[in-house]
DNA sequence: TACGTCTAGTGGACAAGTCTACTAGACGTA
DNA sequence: TACGTCTAGTAGACTTGTCCACTAGACGTA
């Protein structure tokens, strides 16, 4: 599973509970991945049961306890391993695409709505990516892992752009 | 649901059982959408039950019987009902960058790895998504349901693009 | 002749993901 | 004072999607 294995990379960064990791799905990494409350807590039990993980009960005072999962050593390697393993299929699934795909029928009008408001929606993302980044001028490989991770929002910034040129030229042709 | 309106949307072309879906799924469409046999089965005895489609047996010699499914008018409405609503959220799930995104502590070797064993995919899905496309100079808006139906696939075809681009970029910038 | 593939479909288990509702104290604001 | 939000977590139903096994006749090939 690959959520178990995102949680994994995010635990071996800093000791995180269910309620932490539900904030970085919905800002840091929420580009590429995310994920619901229930299933980031049922992941963690089964780390958890899997060894990959351990709980630590922290008392705060005028706050819930917090419960800390710790990455393990198997965890790590379990981390690696799958970074290294062979890589997932290239697919992918475009409900906008799926739409496009039948829209021939439509009127003119309808098909122009629809690219249009898929163009409003390409550039508001691209409006968030590019403010996520930052104004950075491509941070050199002082710091790789920084490095990566920011060319993960390159990597969406990329797609978006191309999805707007790609819209363009639909637009045009259909004239 | 996305994939009992792509089923509809097929439906609306011609009427198909659900072995004749499947073989569409892992060919026209495979570059938007997937579907696995007893999910297309399921879906379409809903699609019977909801009204949206109705089953005709049709007898062959020498071959099992065709359970034909005919879209229904309340189908169709459906249809054009899904086409206009409201679009859905622009999010994408990408498994490959969960690995880049926490690539970083990886040995260079392993990380430039990773990129090449991606950038191989990427280049034979853009070899697919190009024979697949076939060598029409862009069929003009004479038959506009062509054109939209590749227009999905040059959508696919400058996603890919933008990848190969951004693969290059980030090895360049780990040099 | 035996095996594999194509046609067409059924059945069941299971994993992954979504949604809604609930507890409960601390704190801030209208 | 009442409502809303933040913190932290639990519980359960439900939908989607994946995987594997099975039936069964026709046809082709080694």
């Amino acid at each position: 599973m690959i959520l178990s294995n995102v949680i994994l990379g995010m635990l071996a960064v800093a000791p995180m509970t269910g309620y932490d990791l539900k904030k970085r799905f919905d800002t840091t990494v929420a580009h590429f991945w995310s994920a619901d409350k229930a299933q980031i807590y049922r992941t963690l039990a089964r780390l958890v049961a899997d060894d990959l993980a351990v709980v630590m009960t922290v008392r705060q005072d005028g706050l819930p306890d917090r419960q800390e999962h710790h990455i393990t050593d198997t965890g790590r390697t379990a981390l690696a391993e799958w970074l290294l393993s062979a890589p997932d299929p290239y697919r992918e699934r475009d409900p906008f695409l799926a739409r496009v795909f039948f829209s021939g029928t439509l009127e003119p009008d309808d098909i122009l709505a629809l690219l249009w408001a898929r163009r409003l929606a390409a550039q508001s993302m691209l409006d968030e990516l590019v403010s996520q980044l930052g104004p950075s001028v491509t941070p050199v490989s002082k710091n790789r892992e920084e490095y990566m991770r920011s060319a993960t929002l390159r990597n969406g910034i990329s797609h978006v752009r191309a999805e707007l040129e790609w819209l363009e030229a639909v637009e045009e042709g259909l004239q």
